[in-house]
DNA sequence: AATCAATAATTGATATATCAACAATTATTT
DNA sequence: AAATAATTGTTGATATATCAATTATTGATT
């Protein structure tokens, strides 16, 4: 039986939990008490404002009730406000308020800021080979 | 600001994601009901029998409280045995019921299959490139 | 030996992940 | 139009993640 921490999905796993990890922190210490998860979830409604909930879970690469209790929790926190849609009443219409918009901002200076000291001494070129190998990997686990 | 899923560290969440979900899928279908994660455990216990839960926490990269909330349902399954550690009370001994190893060999199989079908077409080279790029990362996050 | 610091593990609180079951609404079929 | 299917979202149950606080024990200091 092969060691565990021999394979690339190992170190895949925990690169990025450091990151996520890393991420985290230096959110908090920037004093904004938001998770990571729930910003993507605020930028993917920023940037595209007709969203649906299925089309977040997508995106984010999470399930359904996931989205669904982090949009409560997002709501509670004053960031996010729900009206049922006009033109389809199963749908959620979700709309960031002034603090939710100006905290996706504020917290996207600091994850620009995270990736670019997460991606230091890596070139372009290497970055760009990485994307599609991982994309590969992603096809081979469809 | 840019969009979210250029980055690639949306990539390597994604890739991750797609891949623990690909190998849990996996693993049920051939009829075990256990996580990857509780079988990562079991197996680095079989690895290393003299190992802590502050140890485990560190391999597989997660919270220690995770660990023991993990290690009560693998004992409660009965592929763990949890004693006191004769000569340090503070630490528990841990040890692999006869189930507790069939059960690591078999999701070790599964494991191995798993990692095969996500690198196929993907040359050892480039796997160790990777490696070293996400080691990189790693110590960036530090 | 008594005190203090460090280590190992547990517990509480809250957030998230996952699956399954479900309700409401809309779209399709007959 | 009525029946059926598909879509959108919610809720329950359970597992895991994370931080903080706590207990028990051991090690180090004085």
């Amino acid at each position: 039986m092969e060691k565990l921490n021999d394979t690339l999905l190992y170190t895949l796993d925990k690169c990025f939990r450091t990151y996520n990890q890393f991420a985290q922190r230096n959110v908090r210490k920037a004093g904004y008490d938001i998770t990571i998860d729930q910003w993507l979830i605020l930028k993917s409604v920023s940037e595209n404002p007709d969203i649906t909930q299925n089309d977040i879970s997508k995106i984010v690469f999470k399930d359904n009730a996931s989205i669904t209790r982090i949009i409560q929790l997002l709501i509670s926190a004053n960031y996010l406000v729900r009206e049922t849609h006009p033109s389809d009443r199963r749908r959620v219409n979700l709309t960031l308020t002034e603090s939710g918009k100006k905290i996706t901002m504020d917290v996207n200076e600091i994850a620009v800021q995270n990736r670019t000291t997460a991606l230091e001494n890596i070139n372009e070129e290497t970055v760009h080979q990485m994307k599609s190998l991982l994309q590969q990997i992603i096809e081979n686990c469809k």
